[in-house]
DNA sequence: CTTGACCCTCCCGTTACTGGAAGGCCTATA
DNA sequence: TATAGGCCTTCCAGTAACGGGAGGGTCAAG
């Protein structure tokens, strides 16, 4: 099978199919012109990469997942330990936005929105106090 | 006041003022020994940028607002777009890592996480399913 | 034989920085 | 005065996970 037809079944982009190789999480064979040759395997990984990556999954939790799934004596516990720390990052991320979302929708709502110039958005901004002093990596 | 100083005033590391200097942001002036000298207008305006970042602002979002915060004559409508923007933006995050958490906290529930190697986690990712088959770009 | 749909590799751009190397400047102390 | 240290400077490279596009080979149909 070709690339196109992969991208068509798996959803994912060529690109992704090519840089996805590239770093070494599938390993298609190769025609003799040089056209990628995909196994039935090797489009189960990419659904599997897929699915793995629209949960948030990054690609090297996907690297570890996928080595655990190939490994038919691997233990439950090492699968649930990667799924719980990125659950608990997901966790701590929406944590953030929520603190985000009730700042600045508070700062919306005071915002009258039209063609004077006050506004309560940029004087938050502006001010230079404690509670506003938090400058947190993300 | 050197960006040591300036560092230590606004909680920004001294490599993010230089690189908020390339960008444009701030332009302070410049010691004869080529030392940055950054006046009390670039301190506030560092500031300023700090507390926008962690609201999740970005870049551009904050060289918008930065110079609708320096033109006197501005419409508050024109902040509040920007800001409204950015607060659709993070609902739709939040909204999306909601999902995921959902999903993801089923399958670490289901899951033993012990010496077995069963896993309901590998098992739905293995799983060729339409309703697991989204894989819409965050 | 040409057209068009595939496929290939390579390289740059994205976001917002962070780390590090190599070296100049400034102050204090031995 | 020499030196140590703590500043400061520039420049280069790397991060995550691809996307865009150039330049060019391949294949099946008409």
């Amino acid at each position: 099978m070709n690339i196109g037809d992969v991208a068509q079944r798996t959803g994912l982009p060529a690109k992704t199919i090519r840089y996805y190789e590239e770093i070494g999480l599938v390993r298609p064979l190769r025609e003799t012109n040089g056209y990628r040759r995909f196994r039935e395997s090797d489009v189960h990984k990419l659904g599997f990469l897929g699915r793995a990556r629209s949960l948030g999954f990054s690609i090297e939790d996907c690297r570890g997942l996928l080595a655990l799934y190939e490994d038919a004596g691997r233990a439950s516990a090492d699968v649930k330990r990667i799924a719980a720390a990125h659950l608990a990052r997901i966790d701590a991320k929406i944590a953030e936005l929520d603190a985000m979302r009730a700042t600045l929708s508070h700062l919306v709502d005071a915002c009258a929105g039209d063609h004077r110039p006050d506004c309560p958005i940029l004087s938050d901004l502006a001010v230079d106090e404690d509670k506003a002093e938090s400058h947190e990596p993300t």
